[in-house]
DNA sequence: TATACACCCTCAGGTGAGGTGAGAGTCAAG
DNA sequence: CTTGACTCTCACCTCACCTGAGGGTGTATA
């Protein structure tokens, strides 16, 4: 019979420790004087709390390892919670040394530019939704605008005829490379809350969620190569590639004054 | 003014987040209704929002983002935490790798024996302690009791005599290698409370504080080499190494009945 | 026998980063 | 005026413990 706080000096076990597994039923005392509450615990519980403290030590819970100790638990559900268990340290393995690698790069930006980054790229999911969509050949690149203000203002106009609404900010996919400024195949998009039907140009279909490298850029559309030339740095630093179109989200967009604007842009990417 | 449920459709953070972000003074709405308690959050928000989700996403904890986002905070200090995260990060790498081998080493005994081993090996530290030791050369392994009895006997006759008592239970310290069992160099030794003097072969001193590898065997004696040799397996498959003595804790000692009889045996590692 | 001191008990509350659910008020459209 | 979508606050939950308050227990010493 041994008191709580020799059974703690003995195992390097706090004593408020052993008290938690006694109420969760993980290490009960092997006695507990009913009159003073003591308990009492004996050099047999041993092997058991090793147990516990080895299978705390490969990350397994508490409810997990109560499991794990349960008698007559066969040997394949064992390997199977262990294979399991493997797994996800396996990922937060993975996903530490990517945090390893974001933190590095953000270090020599911030060596080289000698603050801040202007940018913060973030790993997102572009939900699915519905949209009526109208896509063109842009012939140059400066001309984008040209071709983009009338297809907006169609795909208003007629999302408003067909009683449907927009439910978030319209924006442009470009379905060609990012190194081509020349026919550039461009789709103007708005996002609609309910099916409506198709007509000419103007298609309606669901836009599957996708996985997005996004930044903001705040103020004149000028500047807007930087913010493009951030991003495609950081998903090739951080060990990303791009896998589907560009999307430019006309979040706030003011006719008056371009640089009271702005325009969030994102790349479909993957892990590498 | 954005109402909140945009605002978090628009990010792709929640709602019950942005509320929480709110209370932390970590991104507060550009209005709150005064009368209906409706929170306002503005484009020109989105910047700091995903600032905070990419040092999030560093894994620097709310309350470090909201120091890094402080203005007049300079480039040194982000630097700072930068490296320190850094740093963080890679301990937690490590942690996780060695985590993955001893899972994967699990496994293997798992596939080998059919059943979850008879021995958990645990990390600690043997604590710092003052004792009473009497250190001897025993000619060959069988004479290790006719030699270490005697020795604890004199120990305790000692101890008693000067007023001093015993904290916790005698062990052996074997100091030659373990595959020697020639001449081995033995101490015994019994942890205790207080400051006495030395005389003839008993010394007294503070033993430091030691990490090891420790399993516990219970029942017979005979059945000692496999926790031994468990323990050296173990330290070996999880990237381990020796390097001091190895101990033997006489936890609970039974003459009557030999098999009633639990010991802690201890190697003293280093990660290798 | 009084007291000092080391132990032990239970219970309440805290940690971080939110999630869940109840109950009630707000807003726009039909 | 009702419906349905939205928002608010408040309280409680997560996990593996830790801290502290307030009080009882056990043993050695003055």
């Amino acid at each position: 019979m041994i008191k709580i706080g020799d059974f703690a000096r003995l195992t390097q076990v706090s004593i408020v420790t052993l008290r938690y597994y006694d109420e969760m039923d993980l290490l009960k005392p092997v006695r507990v004087d009913s009159f003073t509450g003591y308990r009492f615990y004996s050099v047999e519980q041993l092997p058991r709390l090793n147990r516990i403290l080895a299978l705390k030590d490969l990350g397994f819970s508490l409810d997990q390892i109560k499991l794990m100790l349960a008698d007559g638990l066969a040997v394949e559900q064992l390997r199977a919670m262990l294979t399991l268990q493997k797994s996800e340290v396996e990922k937060r393995l993975s996903e530490e040394s990517e945090r390893l690698q974001r933190i590095e790069s953000r270090l020599r930006q911030i060596e080289m530019e000698n603050k801040m980054p202007n940018y913060d790229v973030v790993i997102k999911n572009a939900p699915a939704m519905l949209v009526a969509s109208c896509r063109m050949t842009i012939p140059t690149n400066d001309q984008v605008p040209q071709y983009l203000g009338p297809a907006f203002d169609e795909l208003y106009d007629y999302i408003r005829k067909h009683n449907a609404k927009d439910t978030s900010p319209c924006f442009a996919l470009w379905h060609s490379p990012s190194d081509v400024y020349e026919n550039e195949d461009v789709e103007a998009i708005v996002p609609i809350d309910r099916q409506i039907k198709e007509a000419g140009r103007i298609k309606i279909y669901e836009l599957p969620i996708t996985q997005v490298a996004s930044v903001v850029h705040q103020g004149n559309f000028e500047d807007f190569t930087q913010g493009h030339a951030a991003l495609l740095e950081w998903i090739d630093a951080n060990g990303y590639k791009i896998v589907g179109p560009y999307r430019e989200i006309y979040i706030k967009f003011n006719h008056q004054n371009l640089a009271d604007t702005t325009t969030e842009i994102q790349f479909a990417v993957e892990k590498a």
